[in-house]
DNA sequence: GAGTGGTCTAGACCACAAT
DNA sequence: TTGTGGTCTAGACCACTCC
């Protein structure tokens, strides 16, 4: 085992022990190079890895100490929904609804950091999954990002696809909520009067700009986001 | 700024930039020692970050590339519910509506792994911010993984505090998902008839055996998970 | 064998915190 | 002032891949 894997294994199971608890100091850089005849360097990137990872905290001029316990954190991928829909082995199609140009109200213009009124690209795809609609997905592009938008081929891929390949991802800002769909998404949808959804909203940032701002809805019987870690 | 940091800044503009595209392999260490005039180690670290970032992928003795992109991916934090609201600068209260010893159905016998009719706890709190309910927080609990539930003070901390002190977390499932509430729950979170609720399922995992399982009810009206990366 | 990444060293200088 | 972590170097040896 690398020595520097020796080192994290050694505050690791200190930790796990109870041997050293919630804030208290461990031993220096100097002590611990010494303690296992390595050098500080080596030290340095076990104790720099474990801080990385959230185990410890480290103090410049202070010390280092075993970190607070940390929330519950979980990872929610969210995947293309065509790949998601092959990936159970069932029948993804699409149907676009509407693709249009439009201009921003007050409340896109914000998201958006433009001015009212600017032009945006605004589309409506319907998901289905063997035929069951799944998801509603209404999106609002900024054309500064993505000005092909209007002709892409909305058969072969997915807008999401399409966003990701041609504007580099640097940010996501989302929400996940429950809602009651306005009419023309339940129509849409075609699900029950009394059926809520689950909307997910999400503002992708690209090129220091907002790209897309979406609003997907899924009809609760039909979809639920899982995870583990 | 710090060399190894500038190293880092220079491969991920390349890459946000397009200049160097998913799979294509990038300069050797040699090279960007180099060309930035610092020793190996440095850009070492450099590039041994931006693959634990998951930017860079390496292979030993064949080279550095760009990572294939990878779906979005979330993270959602998990808050102490408390102390969420704690930092929202609100006053959390919560109430404790049940607390017994039950014993599993099928269906509990199977999430945890247990013969049918064992023995769980179960509690049902409330919880409020600024006295409007945001959620009822239904559980049942493994006594084999924490025998004093039911003798705990759910006045002073929450039992999802309680747990991760007296069980080391070893994992999450969980589901999200909305949902309409029976009675019972729209009673305790006192919201409309038609209202909606965003549910997460979760359960935890501890010592190789199933901790809890919790149901987590959110008035949609009153509660949203949000996130950014 | 040539080129790559993986690791390690012994020393150095710096910024910062506690005293 | 002393001790801490943050960073960097110049060189070294190794394991691995590819030709």
């Amino acid at each position: 085992m690398a020595a520097f894997q020796r080192v994290k294994s050694y505050v690791l199971e200190r930790i796990e022990t109870g041997q050293w608890v919630e804030g208290s100091a461990i031993p220096g850089e100097e002590t611990l190079a010494r303690t296992f005849a390595v050098s500080r360097m080596t030290v340095n990137r076990a104790l720099r890895e474990l801080s990385a990872e959230g185990v410890l905290h480290r103090v410049q001029g202070s010390g280092t100490f075993v970190a607070q316990r940390k929330y519950q954190s979980i990872v929610l991928e969210i995947r293309n929904i065509a790949d998601e829909v092959a990936a159970r082995g069932h029948v993804h199609r699409s149907d676009l609804q509407l693709l249009e140009r439009c201009r921003a109200d007050d409340s896109l213009a914000l998201q958006f950091n433009l001015p009212p009124q600017s032009v945006l690209f605004h589309s409506v795809v319907v998901h289905f999954e063997n035929d069951l609609a799944i998801q509603v997905e209404d999106r609002y592009v900024n054309p500064r990002v993505a000005p092909d938008y209007l002709t892409y081929d909305f058969g072969g891929h997915t807008a999401n696809e399409y966003l990701m390949r041609v504007a580099p991802l640097q940010g996501v800002r989302f929400t996940l909520e429950a809602c009651m769909p306005p009419p023309h998404v339940r129509t849409m949808l075609a699900c029950d009067t009394h059926e809520p959804c689950l909307v997910l909203k999400r503002q992708t940032l690209s090129l220091g700009q907002t790209a897309s701002v979406a609003t997907l809805w899924h009809p609760a019987s039909r979809y639920q986001f899982a995870g583990s870690f």
